[in-house]
RNA sequence: GCCGAGGUAGCCAAGCCCGGUAUGGCGGCGGUCUCGAAAACCGCUGGUCCCUGACCUCGGGAGUUCGAAUCUCUCCCUCGGCGCCA
């Protein structure tokens, strides 16, 4: 959520970040019109409730008689006057949050302008392409072939877009998991581990409600939602909170399972590029404001950190304005190149959300004793999505011979096992 | 799920029955004093705005009233007891 205050005081710098998102900028206009108005009438009403509250006080000092009457009933036309505006103002607020709700963040200067994912800009590219004397298959292939992965079954119980890990694969994802943690452990984060339910003023706090909430698991009895990525219940955890300069920075990661419902995209429906429950390593960070954009370069390293240890190609690119996500100011997102598929597969996304969410989640802290609190900026980043990383591991590591090969830094975290091979 | 007790400022409480300006303590910050500190004393310590001032704020929302922390309804949360249960 933006700063009301900033709207205001320049539309025009508003209108031109909503073209530049291809964002239409009617919600702009139906915004400064409900804006005004509520503001007029919360004016009329503040003076109204002065008039109010001075004379109720001394109604309460009048003895009973005529002129006590006489002045409780001009009382009631302004107590009257003040529901009746205040029952307009109810339609205007409805308005003015909805619209304040659906403004995207602004995004910072660096951030290239463009259209959609083709605008793109690849900041560089790591790690060599693995020269094949073979010709690479595609994951799910490997992962059937070794009897990894169960797709048909996880249908039984699911349905499509869900699936079952098993043996070497289970063991696998388990040791992705546990290599992240530790190695987020050794970076400083904190290892939290939220509910998985989550509700709707949590997901208006980090901005995925209302304008995602077709993508997501509603759970209609009770009004939860299932978490679509760790960074919602984690940055929510501090939600109404001001919290102390000297704790700041705090640096949370979590793994939890996320929920996405993906309606109506259909690329990608073989395999477990795209699926409806993966698992994810996140990681927030909270900071003084002042420090959000090198934390942001922090964050991105912190990423990329996981991936040179496994030994995996990526690239690095700098969202557009137009790509970028609704709560961003800037986003780098971490593609690892999958050879079988010979794609690059999404597996982080680093944001700087500077005081987006924390205005929208009340997250703050005090400058100086005394001093008026202020919004934190918060940020987060995935290290790693799980499925994805399974895919570039399964793809880049395959032998001729259908094994593959477990990268050595999860060794240790499968028994020193060394290769995943066909079971006789 | 049922019954009971609660939710008041950063924290702890009073006020509620019986409606009339949000009361005290702790902690924190500043000042006086001191070589310095402690103690003592004084002041400050929720939010918004068009900021010499006004309005809002007692878990959320609605209602009654000239006026609601206080009365009524409703929802949420915490604690305790009972029931059910992996």
């Amino acid at each position: 959520m933006l700063d009301v205050n900033v709207i205001r005081a320049d539309p025009e710098k508003i209108r031109t970040m909503l073209i530049n998102r291809n964002k239409s900028t009617d919600i702009l206009d139906r915004f400064l019109a409900a804006d005004s108005e509520w503001r007029a009438l919360t004016d009329r009403n503040n003076s109204l409730r002065k008039i109010r509250n001075e004379e109720s006080l001394k109604i309460s000092k009048l003895p009973k008689g005529e002129e006590k009457d006489a002045a409780i009933k001009k009382m009631r036309d302004v107590g009257d006057e003040i529901k009746a505006n205040d029952k307009k103002m109810e339609d205007l607020e409805l308005v003015r949050t909805d619209c304040v709700l659906n403004i995207p963040n602004i995004p910072h200067e660096s951030v290239p302008i463009g259209k959609d994912s083709d605008d793109n800009v690849v900041v560089y590219e790591w790690g060599e392409h693995r020269k094949f004397d073979f010709t690479p298959k595609q994951h799910y292939e490997i992962a059937e072939d070794l009897d990894i992965i169960d797709f048909d079954r996880a249908v039984k119980v699911a349905g499509s877009g869900f699936y079952c890990l098993k043996g070497d694969g289970a063991r696998l994802e388990r040791a992705l998991v546990s290599y992240f943690l530790d190695m987020h452990h050794e970076q400083g984060y904190t290892e939290v581990f939220p509910p998985v339910v989550v509700n709707k003023e949590a997901l208006i706090g980090t901005g995925q409600y209302p304008n995602l909430k077709d993508d997501m698991y509603h759970i209609e009895k009770d009004d939860m939602f299932l978490n679509p990525t760790a960074e919602v219940p984690v940055t929510n955890l501090f939600q109404d909170e001001i919290l102390a300069k000297e704790d700041l920075p705090i640096k949370y990661t979590a793994y939890l399972p996320s929920f996405r419902r993906e309606v109506g995209k259909h690329a990608d429906t073989k395999g477990i590029v795209r699926v409806h429950e993966f698992n994810k390593v996140e990681m927030v960070r909270f900071v003084l404001p002042e420090t959000s954009w090198p934390a942001l370069e922090e964050l991105r390293n912190d990423a990329e950190d996981l991936i040179k240890g496994l030994n995996l190609p990526y690239r690095v690119l700098l969202l557009c304005t137009g790509d970028m996500s609704f709560s961003c100011a800037k986003c780098f997102d971490l593609e690892l190149y999958a050879p079988g598929k010979d794609a690059w597969l999404e597996a982080s996304s680093c944001s700087n959300f500077t005081d987006f969410q924390a205005r929208r989640a009340r997250i703050k802290y005090r400058p100086e004793p005394h001093m008026k609190s202020e919004f934190i900026h918060t940020l987060n980043g995935s290290g790693l999505a799980l499925p994805r990383t399974m895919v570039a591991i399964l793809e880049n590591y395959q032998n001729k011979d259908g094994s593959v090969t477990i990268p050595e830094v999860l060794r240790p975290y499968m028994k020193g096992q060394e290769t995943i091979c066909k079971k006789k």
